[in-house]
DNA sequence: GATGAATGAGGATTCATTCAT
DNA sequence: AATGAATGAATCCTCATTCAT
């Protein structure tokens, strides 16, 4: 059953994931946290320990969120390898095109975000996420081995440097867009993950 | 003439620059940087007027050393795309390498680890490395001309998403490194960089 | 109902009023201020959002003292002008009395202190005492026309003038309290004001 | 003889008279001086041994000037009492026009901008300014002893608080001239300047 | 006679965190 | 289940002052 203190804690879990993607950890403060979930500052300690286990917690969230309304998802909805490289490319688009219109800045990945800025100093975060970027590494994994199946790629193309690649791309990608603070470097990074897979 | 000042401004700066790329902005504070200068925080503060001007020209610091002792270095040393490619990758696994066994992390890349955490709070800081990327793009796009022309590519290659693409998996790979504590991952994405340039 | 805060909030206000009454704007630090109160640094910050915010609520804080304590008590204590008057200067004279006798300084008047000091540097500020003046200057109004009424001022008397030149002896007085360091310069300037209302 | 080292220190005690004129004394550093004065700040404490001995070397600068470039020069056009106050407050206006027009600010009075803010901290500048006021009371001494002469005054107007009130009423106008940021409030003094020495 | 270079001490402000209620 | 209130420690930055040259 779902308590009201599980309503609070999933609503401050929401509103800190949201804020962590688009701030970086040192420059979101636990105040804006709380306000922005509209409780006090105590009650976000009473249900995270520390802001870097509510970062933790967050980066949880996303992972859950990627792997089951972006990778699921698009699994279910075609078998097709690059129908399914380009359906995940749409939906990074459209989730940093929303909060472009809404916020005028490109986030980026939050995993990338949290494990750039905090690798060499947080080695729990950096083992968090390379766990997370394993299972991302499981779906192109199968990307790269349906296409050999179906003949889009070539039998020998080595899985392991592609897998690699398209992570690296997608990863690129998300960092372009910050860069140039323009969402559609997402989509205009779409043709070499392609070619990655496909040649 | 260089004077003892011009002096001081410089370890100020290489030291900042050294610190910045191992640590995030926000994680790393001026007192550190001057001590680890070996002068007072108000000589820092004598040669450059904040934190951010100090980052500022760190990243500019890195730029010239990334164009001069790397890409033009790369340039003199063979007219061979595949070799050049190699060689920059080569060149950043090898300063990632004495990173790591000094001080048991992968710092990353600098241009990227910066503009990934303050792209969305400092726009002067996302435009001057939006800057040093468009130098970079230059470099990538020479060598996909070069590929063309030695017949490493097909005449029909595009150029645009193939640059992109090379910049995309070259910070992917950083960011795998960072990802896994491993200078290695580095040299792993040489193979679908090369694809990218080639196939 | 007054909370807690609410009573820490006071403590603090009071305090630093009582603290930028004896001393100047720059030459008082937050730190003594909190000390003074009881309280943290974090604290006052808490309940005030900057050093100048504080200012200007003691400020505020001393307005409504003046206006209420003193311009009020001595308008119900008589309707005699030149005994008002005379009310007005024992007044400033008994506090400026007791922070000598306290403090062995003489601390002048808060508003002349204030925008003595600031108005080159803030016009907020020197805007909120301006309105200030302009309440005390009703005060001044209305014992002028009060004498003309009461035949103690001729009725050509110029209202503007005298109000001003009332304004003006009553900061004149504070100056010269400080200037020698004597709280009774500032009735000795009792006789100079009597004159300008009445002759 | 007047060496280049007399030449050096008398620019910098006037640029420093004029910056302590207008902004306060915590406001005003000594980095801005030397560089207004164009020397190195080394060279400023080569003639001044601290920020507080410059400022009191100012005072003495501004107190000369007053003496000889106003009082002295009033009393040698005109034996007329009544003139003489009214070409002081014009000079008063005219060099607080003159500020305002190149700066938009008021700086009111040197000796009371410096007295307001470090009277309670600093007692050898206070007894230093004291000094000042009691030759600035000689002039307005000798004002009212005219005027009793000339027949302007009556014969029984009591000259100590005659004296007190004018320079109260100077310092006022100064006062009001920085509340309401407008040179005129000195101009609007003199009737009430005019009345306490004449009625 | 003048300066380039450097600094110790302090100043306003922020932040993650705690605890009594 | 939630909060009002408070804080120790840091953080960026400034300033008057010194000294070797």
């Amino acid at each position: 059953m779902v308590t009201k203190g599980d309503k609070t804690k999933q609503r401050i879990l929401e509103v800190a994931a949201s804020l962590f993607w688009k701030r970086s950890y040192h420059g979101l403060n636990m105040n804006t946290i709380s306000e922005a979930a509209g409780v006090n500052k105590a009650t976000v300690y009473g249900y995270f320990p520390s802001k870097e286990a509510l970062a933790l917690a967050a980066i949880e969230n996303y992972h859950q969120y990627v792997q089951t309304q972006i990778f699921d998802t698009v699994r279910q909805a075609t078998d097709h390898p690059i129908a399914q490289l380009e359906m995940v490319y749409q939906a990074f688009h459209a989730a940093t095109q929303a909060v472009y219109e809404h916020d005028g800045i490109c986030p980026g990945c939050p995993f990338v975000n949290m494990v750039t800025e905090l690798a060499t100093e947080n080695p729990a975060l950096r083992a968090k996420i390379q766990g997370c970027f394993d299972r991302v590494g499981e779906f192109y994994r199968q990307l790269v081995r349906s296409a050999k199946q179906q003949g889009l790629a070539t039998a020998d193309l080595d899985e392991e440097s592609t897998v690699r690649g398209l992570i690296a791309v997608m990863n690129g990608a998300f960092i372009a867009s910050k860069i140039h603070n323009s969402p559609d470097e997402i989509l205009k990074m779409l043709p070499a993950a392609r070619r990655l897979l496909t040649s």
